[in-house]
DNA sequence: TGTACATCAGTGAACGCGCGTTCACTGATGTAC
DNA sequence: TGTACATCAGTGAACGCGCGTTCACTGATGTAC
């Protein structure tokens, strides 16, 4: 038999760049099969149907994003060193794969039902789970811990999306110091 | 002739409720008609197109948030005052008309390119307008505004999607000092 | 007040199009002997 | 090493379905005289 992995990885970079680019409802399997070079029904060799592709597509990318979270977090000790690093962390990870955030934020709605409440998987209870242990800990004050991950999540993810609209400009990497200030201004 | 402000006034309901249910691209013109309790034809006597439809209902709910910002802003004169009352503000408009708001949410990457750049119809133009002024003014100190509007945003947003999905319960209003204070140590 | 007319909101059926998906088939490659 | 076979990635054409939209038509209501 063929190897067919080569193909399979092209249909997820292909459908990743066109989901982001036209939406998923704006892009068809004809789109994702002709920008990959091959017919439509070899699409289905690989995933079982378009609804299938993408959410896959979300919750591998989700749970990479939560994964790294929750690396930056253990691999630090102190509080604000982990807040930095997780800060830093999602910015690279924005800079690098920038299809990838974008499909991410434009289509978490459709998704995020469907994503496993496991902290590796899931990047709210990533983030969650950083300031319950802090607040555990002793590290922080005492504050609502779901109001706090909303707040932390909003600092970053809203200037991801204006760079995103050309808004902001630059690597969003430069910004990193400054999200990371705020959100420790939040606990502080 | 009929009168058809009543029927127009039901499509816009019922679409705005069942675009932030199901999404725009998971509502068809037939799902509305049903709903309103007319034919499919008769919306295109209000509306020229689906497309327009829901491009109607974005802007007209985002020029209304805006509006209503720039009112707040313009009702008081201390920063922290004007801070506080817009952050109420979107708080009750979003615990009046959660439909709208899921909408605006769900469908701004869709339309945001097409919103127009003045203040009182773009929400994004009117939190930066506060930010600028006030720096303007030396009431708070120099920073990047761009940034700042974003992190502020994403300060009340971020919750208030959390509010959606029931991660948050109750009302947004409740949440409404603990964001003005997030935004004013943004600038502290 | 009564009548003729214009307007236009709403109807019901039909339209063609693009969509996701299926199907029988091909042929390249790995495996058994 | 050579041959027969099994596997399965990829093909090309076709499928039916639901979609947004259009059409000629109806009839209620406002206006002119």
């Amino acid at each position: 038999m063929r190897d067919g992995s080569k193909t399979r990885a092209k249909i997820v970079t292909e459908a990743l760049r066109l989901f982001a680019q036209k939406g998923v409802a704006g892009t068809s399997i004809r789109d994702i099969a002709g920008a990959v070079g091959v017919a439509e029904a070899a699409l289905y060799r690989h995933f079982p149907s378009k609804d299938a592709l993408s959410r896959s597509l979300f919750l591998d990318g989700y749970a990479r994003l939560a994964g790294d979270i929750l690396a930056a977090d253990q691999a630090h000790a102190r509080f604000d060193t982990k807040i930095t690093r997780i800060v830093e962390v999602f910015c690279d990870l924005f800079d690098e794969d920038r299809a990838l955030f974008t499909f991410l934020l434009l289509s978490q709605h459709a998704h995020l039902a469907e994503v496993p409440h496991e902290a590796g998987k899931n990047v709210v209870e990533a983030v969650h789970s950083i300031f319950a242990g802090a607040m555990q800990r002793r590290e922080i004050r005492e504050h609502d811990t779901d109001l706090l991950t909303a707040m932390a999540l909003g600092i970053v993810a809203q200037p991801a999306i204006f760079t995103l609209y050309g808004r902001l400009q630059g690597p969003l990497r430069h910004r990193a110091p400054d999200m990371a200030k705020a959100i420790l201004a939040l606990v502080g």
